[in-house]
DNA sequence: TGTACATCAGTGAACGCGCGTTCACTGATGTAC
DNA sequence: TGTACATCAGTGAACGCGCGTTCACTGATGTAC
């Protein structure tokens, strides 16, 4: 194989990004290594450095391309919901706080994944602010679920439930295997949506 | 330097696992190279294998270390606050969700720490073992501020709140320098201990 | 539309480097008498 | 208590390996006429 068309080079250059996006949450930023990157995508290593500059510059973007999903899965079903804040927030936290979503954290929220790899790069690396302007993206969507007028209630609850989604889902995926893995999930779905749901 | 005294010897390892408690949490299980650790504790990387089999080993050791200076210092606040089930709550909460926390995470909650790397190892790793027990003990020690009688209620209400404290410290970190990292750990603060405190 | 050729996406070997782990060696420690 | 020597904690070089990145090369693609 030599040279591809240009429709080829852009599908190869998805094709990394799907790869990376997915690989990096179930692994972390440095359990991926760039070989494997682009054997995922179909490619050997060496043409790496014709789609990006570094692997940093690619964490950002699988970073970016990691939330755009999550967000716009989240205003998908902001939608569906109509105008009703309670069927919202149960479109949103019922799928979250899921055994699907512990079990398969590659196509799960970006912000539960990435968060603690994030928060260990140094503040200059460009996937930091990629993971900042995601999280307030999903924040922003977590407040329309919100039942109050005032913009600064919905901004502090939709914080105070974004720590309850990431939270619960990180400490249930570290004690996968035990009881309290399910209990974590059902105790705060329960008090985020009432124990009636 | 040849063979070190048997008091010595205590005391390197003792070294060792404080060096991994601490390195641990800050850069993670794989941030950490065996050579690092040990020219942290004042030692060459081969004698590692005289006090550990492996690094895996290590890891749940180190796991295990900073759990207890978590929980220690959790039963210690928890004392102190006499028998008033608030009192408890706030002596947890006001510095879990501090500035101080925030950046000093080779010294702060393990639970916090570890959980993503945690989540990422096989389930067979001795370090998710080392992890849940861990985490149980906390939970444990956040179930005696709630105020019931019914100890289901307490151990659910515990792990809602662990995961309110533990979500908000990682977002936190992973936003450290925006102005929303302080929003998050104060919203959750009000959250759990009212506006007025 | 057909031909000649410059471009450049992808290949795979190679770079220096740091990893976890092993091991021959050193010499002070601990023990046997 | 003093001496002779076996033990073994720590050293530092070395192991095979995989990492991120570079680069000479290939040959189909895209373009100029």
């Amino acid at each position: 194989m030599a040279r591809a068309s240009r429709e080829q080079t852009e599908k190869n250059r998805e094709a990394i990004e799907q790869a990376s996006s997915r690989l990096f949450r179930e692994r972390g930023l440095n359990g991926v290594s760039v070989a494997e990157l682009m054997a995922d995508a179909g490619l050997t290593h060496g043409g790496f450095y014709g789609h990006f500059s570094s692997k940093d510059a690619l964490a950002a973007q699988a970073c970016r391309r990691a939330f755009e999903e999550s967000t716009t899965r989240w205003a998908r079903r902001i939608e569906s919901a109509g105008d009703d804040p309670k069927a919202m927030l149960v479109s949103l936290v019922e799928p979250y706080l899921s055994a699907a979503h512990r079990s398969h954290p590659g196509v799960g929220c970006a912000a539960a994944a990435l968060a603690v790899d994030v928060a260990r790069e140094p503040a200059d690396k460009p996937v930091r602010q990629a993971y900042l302007e995601g999280f307030k993206e999903m924040a922003q969507g977590m407040a329309r679920t919100v039942e109050s007028d005032d913009p600064q209630v919905r901004h502090e609850e939709a914080l105070v439930r974004m720590a309850m989604l990431i939270g619960s889902l990180t400490l249930a995926r570290a004690t996968d295997g035990d009881p309290i893995s399910d209990e974590m999930l059902k105790a705060v779905r329960t008090r985020l949506l009432g124990s009636t749901t």
